[in-house]
Parts: C-alpha cells; sequence; structure tokens
DNA sequence: CTGTATCCCAGCGGATACTG
DNA sequence: CAGTATCCGCTGGGATACAG
C-alpha cells in the first residue's frame, strides 16, 4: 500500500480537449452567469470558500479549526461559512458531548460533498503543473486497494473519455 | 445519440468523502500556498481565468472572440491572457492565412489542456446544484458512443472510488 | 483586429478589538 | 470556544479612450 503510492499522483492525467459540435457562432456571448461554470464560480470560486471546503472534506468540522488550518481569519471564516450555510453546502448543527458544553459543527451537505471532485481536480492540476519541488503534502489514495486516486472523465456508458473524445453541444442561452 | 444525452448531465456524480488517514493534529495549518489546491487556485482561480479557458477548450482562438464570449472587457482579456501564457497554459503565436494579414492565435498548452477536467468538474457541480431551471446551454458528450460525460475519482488500479473511498495521508509542509 | 492605458468601484481578505 | 464589528489595503474587473 506503500510502493505505488509514494507519488502522489501518477502522471496519467486525462487530458480532455473539448471539440465543438453544436452551433456556437462567432459573435455569440453567454449571457452572464448563464453557463454552469460561471455560476459554481460565483458562488463557491472564492479561495476561503474552497479552502474551507477543502479543510471540511478533511473532517474539519469546528469553526476555530477551519478557521485556523486554512489560515485565515476568523472575521473571513465567519462570512465564508455564513454563506456555505446559505447555499447548501454546510450544515450548522449543535451538539453535545456528555459532560461537556454545546458546540458547534459544520457538517457538509451531499452538495457540499458533491464538490469535492472539483476541488480535487484543481488539486491534482496544481499538483502536475504547479510543483516547487516538495510537492503536495497531500497525498489521496483509493482505501480498498491503495493505490492513488485521479479525477478523471468518463461517460455514462463507463468508457474512459480520452484526449479529444468530448464533444460540446450548444443548446441555448445565448444571445447576440 | 440524442435520447441519453437530452438530459445533459446524469445524476450519478460521483461523491467523494475523504476519510482522513495520517497525522494532521488539530492545531495544524497549511502553510500559505503548500496546497496545490491553494497554488492553483492562486494561478487560475479567478473568473476571468477559467471562463477564458472553457471558451478556449470550446475552440476559441482569437482574442476578441475570448474577450467577447466570455463577457469581459479587452483590458481584462488582455492582462488576464497574458498570465495564461507566462504561467504556460496558453501559447500565443502569429499565423497567416493565404492572402489575409497575420494574425494572433492563442492555443492551449498540454498545460492547460489538462485543466478541463477541473473545469468541466466545476460546471458539472454547478450544473447539478445551481440549477435556475433552464439548464446548462451546453451538454457534453463522449464523442464515440453520444454519451454524457460526467467527471469522477478513479484509482491507479482503474477502480471506481466511490463515496468515502478516499484516503488522505499528510506527508510533511505542516507547521505550527 | 489586437491590443494598451487610465480611471474607478466593489468585494475579498488581513488586523485588531470586542461579546456570549 | 464561537463568533461579530470596524477599518483598510489590494486586486479583479467594468467603462472609456487611444494605438499599431
Amino acid at each position: 500500500m506503500q510502493k505505488a503510492s509514494q507519488m502522489p499522483y501518477d502522471a496519467r492525467v486525462t487530458v480532455t480537449t473539448v471539440r465543438l459540435e453544436g452551433r456556437m457562432a462567432d459573435r455569440d456571448t453567454w449571457t452572464a452567469g448563464s453557463c454552469s461554470l460561471d455560476k459554481a464560480l460565483q458562488a463557491v470560486g472564492s479561495r476561503s470558500a474552497l479552502l474551507l471546503m477543502r479543510e471540511a472534506f478533511y473532517g474539519a468540522t469546528r469553526f476555530d479549526e477551519l478557521a485556523r488550518r486554512v489560515g485565515i481569519t476568523e472575521a473571513v471564516a465567519s462570512s465564508r461559512l455564513k454563506e456555505l450555510v446559505e447555499l447548501g453546502l454546510m450544515e450548522r448543527r449543535p451538539y453535545q458531548e456528555p459532560g461537556q458544553r454545546t458546540r458547534q459543527e459544520y457538517v457538509l451537505t451531499e452538495m457540499g460533498q458533491d464538490l469535492a471532485p472539483a476541488a480535487l481536480a484543481l488539486m491534482q492540476w496544481g499538483d502536475r503543473w504547479l510543483q516547487d519541488g516538495r510537492g503536495n503534502p497531500v497525498s489521496l489514495t483509493h482505501t480498498d486497494c491503495g493505490e492513488p486516486v485521479r479525477i478523471e472523465a468518463r461517460c455514462a456508458a463507463d468508457h474512459h473519455v480520452g484526449p479529444g473524445e468530448v464533444s460540446a453541444r450548444f443548446n441555448r442561452s445565448y444571445r447576440r
């Protein structure tokens, strides 16, 4: 379980070249926020939001723990966490350990959990292309077999989707 | 090829819950920028950068085409594209169509292509969770079979990595 | 067509101080 | 421990004008 996972991620990262298929004219423009990528960026695109989500993926639940690990001030953590709760990525719930006083914890919802692949994909990219010689201090492995985990594109028929095998079809929502 | 891909993405998005395995103490803090996710965010985390990359994935190469499709001003496009070229995600190359004057084009490098899964993962997440009723105006399909494409976690042994099957091991680079 | 140069504003996020 | 309140600097990004 140690041998293969010494190198945090292997180099076989999926390269996905999108091949245009629909009719997107040269003059076409996205209406602001019409693309899901745009919406996602506006919702959780800030550094602090994604970094807080990262720590939540790693199991942090308490306010000061989240703030300290990410390295942001409590003020920033406070407003960002509030946003994440309002958006539905986290739930804030009080809990009581026997003999202890009441505490708060931030728990990922399914919506929040579902952001993990996106965060991991970014991490994987940074790990491969923005190396500073030290490497990523965290390596992710498949619990069942110990092999390193990577993010890749698959289709609904469960084929691996390789470079240049993606077609984009544009439906509507363009203007001008 | 049309039937299954009418619904832009299916709901079987991979949910990846990271299970902590290494020794990350409560008091641990990331050194700023030590995590690959952080580095990636600092490099290409801005809205305009990711949206420009999206258009490049869709095949846009010319300056004004990129700027107009993203819906940002030329000033922003200029500085952002310059950054992307300096970082190595794009190459700027002049080209000459016979009988035409010289033009510039921005071409994705391998580093740039490799960011596609991250962008698609974010898009997929937004598509699922930030719906406004209109849906994502673009649907992505596997060119070979026409089935919708999704981003998911796999391990090096080519197992599908499902919810809660990821273990994180922390190596070093913590402080305090 | 492919940019560059200014001006300006809103929002992110740091620092510090203060509450329950 | 779990926040809130202020103040304030930096940068992303819009608008407009100009240049090769």
